[in-house]
RNA sequence: GGCGCGGUGGCAGAGUGGUUAUGCAGCGGCCUGCAAAGCCGUGUACGCCGGUUCGAUUCCGACCCGCGCCUCCA
């Protein structure tokens, strides 16, 4: 069976074989690094990294996701706060990888900024004028979407409709009014390089196209966001590169993740109710985070409540519960291959609640068995899974001691564990029951096992 | 107005033309000093109305409701 994917362009679901056969070459629109990210910009990047990760198994995977540190709302927040452009773009790049790689996001294998690639987007626009795709107007250079008879392919847009209905104010120096900006002139105080129009900077669109066009070349496998960018972002982008490219696909396939809402509401910040990575990682675990993102399916609405970051945390104690106090040894580690059905439920356009359900059976199957033997190969299979889809990278044991803030020392449960103990030996089931009722009311839960009596913090 | 998506059992959430999703919660049982965890069992779920069909939650049409995009936005 071949990795099945969800095509915008095509608007089904596709086989999905690569360019070159054994490669594969994939991008993600990445931040704009002018503050830090929220839990909606962390869904596409959790979800194309499970993809990544799932390419990965069969092919050669070259992973594209590029840092935009130019554009207006940077120049803004700049103005406002007074510190350099390039500060506040190094912090927040830098912190959004910090934030990202909290909930296992791997790095992608290449992470370029717009800045160092003006000229390579210099290029293209002038490729564009060349080939009578692109215009100057007062300092401007805008593409002409009229001279690209595909222009709405992707979003499923009719062009004339979308110019008779359009809302926007035209500007004067635009021929059509869905020409979008691919240069435009800065003033003294604003970033800007040298280019045949004058000194400026160039506009969003172009940007994702001239670095994909470096990094992964003129067609690329595929090509991945959120679903509020396939208009008018990637859109501009596909016209900007097909047109540049002599009419050759860009994307091969493009996919786009749902939204996600919190408290079935939009995200906003004028409803106040904008939740950063940043701060979610203060009290939830990253995995928590991860699985809740992936706990719908990537092209579902999803939406963010106290309820979806409890039911991910369950479902991840379900998994670590299963591989507690069993040992695992490197060989047997090694030699652990991911259930295929799991695998094939990724396969098919990354349904991670059918490979959360596979999950779950292994684990039953693990929790059920007492041949030791068979019992380290599940766990290793439990662990080789858990590798793919990025969970159950703790230990157990840490994992279960740190599920919540306590205001108990581990020391201090171990004591009251072995008075309990001391107590059960001697049938004061009394005093161990009050033990027990202590500890609860400090957020930790006992079990009372064959080998012993283990804890977590819970409720 | 245009384009697109969705309405599944108490909640979350897959999937399928006729046969168990899964997790959480509930109920019964096993285990346990009692619990917890785990295991076993347990739910007449598929927005509404028509149509196609031997049979539809699953296909088709209308309708109702919700959401997103059309301006920066993951």
């Amino acid at each position: 069976m071949t990795i099945q994917l969800h095509d915008t362009l095509r608007g089904r679901k596709v086989a999905f074989e690569p360019l070159k056969e054994g490669e594969v070459t994939m991008y993600l629109c990445g931040p704009t690094v002018y503050n830090y990210a929220h839990i909606g910009n962390a869904r596409p990047a959790v979800v194309f990294d499970l993809l990544a990760r799932v390419l990965r198994r069969r092919y050669t995977l070259t992973f594209a996701r590029n840092i935009t540190d130019v554009d207006d709302k940077i120049i803004a927040a700049s103005r406002e706060s007074g510190e350099p452009i390039e500060e506040i773009t190094a912090r927040y790049a830098k912190v959004y990888n910090e934030d990202m790689s909290a909930l296992g996001v791997q790095p992608p294998d290449v992470e370029p900024y717009a800045t160092r690639h003006i000229s390579e987007m210099i290029a293209m626009i002038e490729k564009l004028i060349a080939t009578g795709h692109a215009y100057e107007a007062d300092g401007h250079v805008l593409f002409d979407v009229e001279s690209h008879a595909a222009y709405g392919e992707l979003s499923k847009r009719d062009l004339r409709e979308m110019i008779a209905g359009s809302r926007v104010e035209v500007a004067p120096y635009k021929k059509a009014a869905q020409d979008f900006v691919l240069w435009k002139p800065s003033s003294d105080e604003q970033p800007g390089w040298t280019s045949p129009w004058g000194r400026g900077r160039p506009g969003w669109h172009i940007e994702c196209s001239a670095m994909a066009e470096k990094h992964l070349g003129e067609t690329i496998d595929i090509h991945a966001g959120g679903q509020d960018l396939v208009f008018p972002h990637h859109e501009n982008e596909c016209a900007q590169s097909r047109c540049a490219h002599g009419g050759a696909p860009f994307a091969r396939y493009w996919l786009h993740n749902g939204f996600l809402s919190i408290d079935e509401t939009k995200m906003s910040k004028s409803l106040g109710n904008v939740l950063l990575v940043h701060d979610l990682i203060e009290t939830i675990p990253g995995e928590v985070i991860r699985l809740a993102l992936l706990s719908a399916h990537y092209r579902q609405p999803l939406d963010w409540s106290a309820q979806t970051i409890d039911s991910a945390r369950r479902m991840l104690d379900r998994l670590y519960g299963a591989v507690r106090g069993i040992d695992v040894s490197p060989e047997a580690r090694a030699a652990a291959e991911v259930p295929e059905a799991l695998a094939a439920a990724l396969e098919d356009d990354l349904n991670t609640p059918k490979a959360m359900a596979e999950y779950f059976a292994l684990a039953r199957a693990l929790n059920k068995s007492n041949d030791p033997e068979e019992m380290e190969i599940l766990a290793a299979q439990m662990y080789a899974a858990g590798e793919l889809m990025g969970l159950l990278a703790s230990d157990p044991e840490e994992w279960f001691a740190g599920g919540a803030d306590g205001d108990m020392s581990s020391d201090a449960i171990e004591a009251l564990i072995a008075q309990r103990n001391e107590a059960r030996a001697a049938k004061d089931f009394q005093r161990a029951d009050a033990i027990r009722d202590e500890l609860a009311g400090a957020g930790v839960i006992i079990e009372d096992g064959a080998d012993g009596t283990t804890w977590r913090r819970g409720s």
